[in-house]
DNA sequence: GTCCAGGGAATCA
DNA sequence: TGATTCCATGGA
């Protein structure tokens, strides 16, 4: 217990498991530090470090204005992920078998803009690169914050990301992306985030998939990530594999296996392709 | 050298 | 609508 004194916040939590919730690919922005399973990660506005024990989750930070609200909201802590699992397990055998594999991965609640640029580069790319690429941008133009004496940088607000220009992108990493960056960057606005905010699912999705370097796939994680719309199913190439090995055959095509696995698992679909998502990705099916 | 990465746009028919 | 092809870049 004595190594959780640096710890300013202590939660107690129920069916739930920072590792699979940080390490299945829906955030870019943490890193484990030190070899006791800690983990540090700049969110909104803020930096924050934080490990589990047990039923315990130990946080410190650099801000700890609202703290506890703000942990509790961005790791979603708050919603009855138990019952959630119940009905997964319910719904299908493969769910049940991945479940005792994946139990505790939360949904972030994690902000808007950030999570279009973040998806807009995971287009035909991959975790490593595109979390570069996300810290590169931050580095670029956020905010910087001093937390036990390293530094950090915030994900840019909208007007900060306005200043990068097309170099800055490509030094950044995101090759063919640049462009579709810096047309939609010139596009939004606090007031246009706003409004997606403030759309349902289908209006969301909508005018999502008009911007340049949204499509389906990204659009769906924007939404599941971002909006937390859980009936969203985003289908990459592992979940298109995998769903073709268990349920469809090969050469299915992508809008089919989107549409029936969102009626399959129903306002749980999202919850369910992050656990096959993970059980795929580590060899478990 | 070749293949692949949490896809999407452009260009065809 | 549906099928192909190209897109930057780095690691395996």
């Amino acid at each position: 217990m004595e190594q959780n004194m640096q710890f300013e916040l202590n939660l107690e939590v129920e069916t739930f498991d920072l590792i699979k919730t940080l390490e299945c690919g829906q955030c870019f922005r943490w890193n484990k530090v030190g070899q006791d399973n800690s983990y540090i990660g700049v969110i909104k506005d803020r930096v924050l470090k934080v490990k589990q024990v047990d039923n315990m989750l130990y946080v410190c930070s650099s801000n700890y204005d609202n703290l506890e609200n703000v942990v509790k909201e961005y790791f979603d802590l708050c919603s009855d992920y138990t019952k959630f699992e119940n009905k997964l397990k319910k719904y299908d055998q493969h769910l049940k078998t991945a479940l005792s594999y994946s139990s505790g991965t939360h949904i972030l609640n994690q902000p808007l803009f950030e999570m279009i640029i973040s998806y807009i580069i995971s287009a035909n790319n991959n975790i490593p690169r595109i979390k570069k690429s996300v810290e590169q941008i931050a580095k670029k133009v956020g905010k910087k914050i001093q937390f036990e004496g390293k530094e950090y940088y915030l994900f840019p607000t909208v007007d900060e990301a306005k200043k990068l220009i097309m170099d800055d992108l490509l030094e950044c990493g995101t090759g063919f992306r640049a462009r579709y960056l810096l047309k939609d960057i010139a596009n939004l606005d606090d007031k246009t985030l706003k409004a997606i905010y403030a759309m349902d699912t289908q209006e969301a999705y909508k005018f999502l998939i008009n911007m340049q370097g949204i499509g389906p796939k990204v659009a769906d994680c924007i939404l599941l990530f971002a909006k937390h719309k859980m009936e969203v199913f985003p289908v990459d190439t592992w979940i298109k594999r995998v769903m073709e090995k268990i349920y469809y055959g090969k050469n299915t095509d992508l809008k089919i296996i989107r549409k029936q696995a969102m009626e399959r698992f129903g306002s749980l679909a999202g919850l369910a392709q992050q656990h096959l998502f993970i059980n795929v990705r580590d060899g478990n099916i």
